[in-house]
DNA sequence: ACATTCTTGTTCAATCTTGAACAAATAGCA
DNA sequence: TGCTATTTGTTCAAGATTGAACAAGAATGT
């Protein structure tokens, strides 16, 4: 099982790296989820939850859970859109945006340490061969809302 | 931010494998959770439950509610071990290794599938900077039993 | 305008996962 | 031998996640 075995490195890197993220981001009182949603808004401001829920691969019941909680601890705003009124843009607020900074730079580190394995051509490389199979796969797979 | 972009396509394309595995094991009645116990004790037979919480970098407690679900299909057997009355050594039965041949055998094709994105020694390639990582990073990062 | 169909976000119950507390067994050490 | 510290597996309650059902709003077609 040739291919089998490296997929298999893949994954157990995935977990590690998600461990690290967990842990690192713990003295900031956020959790992965959290961190998920308020990376996503601040670099893609005024996304509806249907949008964000699409690019974070998740349930929108999901969002319904956890943007309430962001919300009272004054991180994210949900802005009624006067074109539709069903959706509710999603914004970070100044305290939310300090925050998020604090935890990106967090993610930054996790990462820059995990690829001090690689040089910078070879981690390169690598995005480049995962997006190619990222590309490959948005077509085969479908995923719900 | 350049190593940062490389790893969201690697947590990306993890994601979509995994939905495509849930998938893929659903007709077989199996769960990815499932699946990952019964491919570690298909190969590594005699595992204590112990064992096998670290290989899956999981908690035991998770394997106390999970394998009693396994032993009443009749897929996988606890066997008393006399060296050690703590410990019970994990084996699939026959009808368990017949179900998680099948199992294995949809992970490959949803690997080899994956990797047509990539030519052989690009999938390999991948394989090798993995390792790599995944080495680095067993150092650094503690993981809870 | 109107009826039908889709989309968006919420709620709620069912499922999964986790960590702390526990009992039984082993290891280590005086 | 005894006494303490670790290790193993289980249980249980708390937290997280999901999918189905729902209401309100928008889009489509006539």
């Amino acid at each position: 099982m040739p291919r089998y075995r490296n997929w298999i490195a893949v994954a157990k890197v995935h977990l590690l790296v998600e461990k690290a993220m967990t842990a690192g981001l713990m003295p900031l009182g956020l959790k992965l989820p959290h961190y998920d949603i308020l990376a996503n808004v601040y670099r893609f401001p005024d996304l509806t939850q249907q949008d964000l829920a699409n690019r974070l691969l998740v349930g929108r019941s999901n969002l319904s859970m956890l943007l309430p909680e962001l919300e009272k601890r004054g991180l994210v705003e949900r802005i009624a859109d006067n074109q539709d009124k069903r959706v509710r843009r999603l914004r970070l607020t100044g305290e939310g945006r300090i925050l998020t900074a604090q935890a990106l730079s967090v993610q930054v580190t996790v990462i820059e340490d995990m690829m001090l394995a690689l040089s910078a051509d070879e981690c390169e490389q690598l995005g480049s061969y995962m997006r190619r199979v990222g590309a490959h796969l948005a077509g085969s797979v479908k995923y719900a809302g």
